[in-house]
DNA sequence: GTGGTCTAGACCACG
DNA sequence: GTGGTCTAGACCACT
């Protein structure tokens, strides 16, 4: 269970946790038809009240990237894998985009933007 | 004014009025001590309540990117050009950083993500 | 075993099981008396946990459809037929005036439902 | 505020609010864009809690029945009426076929089922 | 004053 | 043991 909670993140935790089990299932750590831990498990891991943790696998359901099965619990949906590392892809491209806009808009020029985007990938080598 | 207020999006309309201003100001739309456009002025352009446009100026004044001379109207801070570009540069390098470390957590590899930032420098000519 | 259990029906799986076996009776399937297929077979067949097959006998049993003779199995009750054909009656009677109720209140008129319903009926031939 | 709570449904609480604005919209009760009474008057006034409503909202304005505008209040989406109009037709539509191919399965025959349709609209006009 | 989020905790249906 | 629903009530961001 990778997912770490910051209280602090403008971010709801509800939406923090959905975000987690999409990385994870992107990542591979649950495959197809794969039971996910238990709501009251998850809640009590991440102390968090269950009721939270509900409302993530709710839209994750409704996503289509988990699905349930009365009283037994939630499992990922097959496929999901390519469906996460899909969604992640197009969110970052999305953010990127807007961000790299953003820089155009307020003035600086194509070298500029160049530059700035080589440091930030020649520091995470 | 160059500021378009998008209702729909989860960011407070207050925040993407403070950041049109901020992006105004790194682009030399307003120069250092120039009078900004009054709160009552730009609440009827922008259909949006005056409290929210006087949010977004306390925030700027808070950060020294503009000042109040009372019962005139609000100023750009001398140097607030200078200081708008770098907050934008900063924050842009931040997101980006942050959405590239998301996907390698997500699994992707080095080739995968450098394909997808020249797909999208690409797009951007 | 004319029974189909979906599991994403939002109704239960030992309701649907239950129903399935009122309309085999009303059917003619089972006759007075004839022992029903066992717990555990059922479970099998249906790839369902056997506590939901006893659940739903147990209601069925309850409501005088079928008898149990312990160590034995379940039978059909004498005139259950007669007793499932009327219920299916009044159960579809009441379902159906709801939903005309309903497209009344929606402001739906007259030629309006009575269109609808020659459009079901016409697609049922 | 047309809204009956019914306690002792199996539906619930929720879903009978989220319908329940669904009929008022569809009868013409609320026009595009007007304000819909605020989650807390709504709760106060069906004696339930303001979460409940809240989530009938949510529901709402996934299906872009209603929209929401921050601080200000839940409004009803432009063209709404002709959409929830819609819904309620295909749900009846839906549930009496459901009922009448049950009445097939379980041997009535053809007469049987047009006298008990003739039966339901007769007691309605 | 508006809705969004969250906690604590309860009860219930289902398997 | 599993999730679904609900209450009571709190705090917060936004307008």
């Amino acid at each position: 269970m990778k997912i770490i909670i910051d209280e602090n993140s403008p971010r709801p935790i509800y939406e923090q946790i959905m975000f987690g089990f999409i990385q994870m299932i992107a990542f591979g750590d649950y495959s197809d038809d794969e039971k996910l831990p238990s709501v009251r498990d998850i809640s009590v891991f991440l102390k968090v009240n269950p009721n939270t943790v509900t409302r993530a696998f709710f839209y994750l359901s409704n996503e289509k990237i988990i699905y349930l099965k009365r009283g037994i619990g939630n499992f990922v949906s097959p496929g999901a894998m390519e469906d996460c590392k899909q969604r992640i892809k197009s969110r970052v491209e999305e953010n990127i985009s807007r961000e790299l806009e953003l820089l155009e808009r307020a003035g600086f020029n194509k070298t500029e933007i160049y530059n700035l985007l080589n440091n930030i990938t020649g520091r995470a080598k």
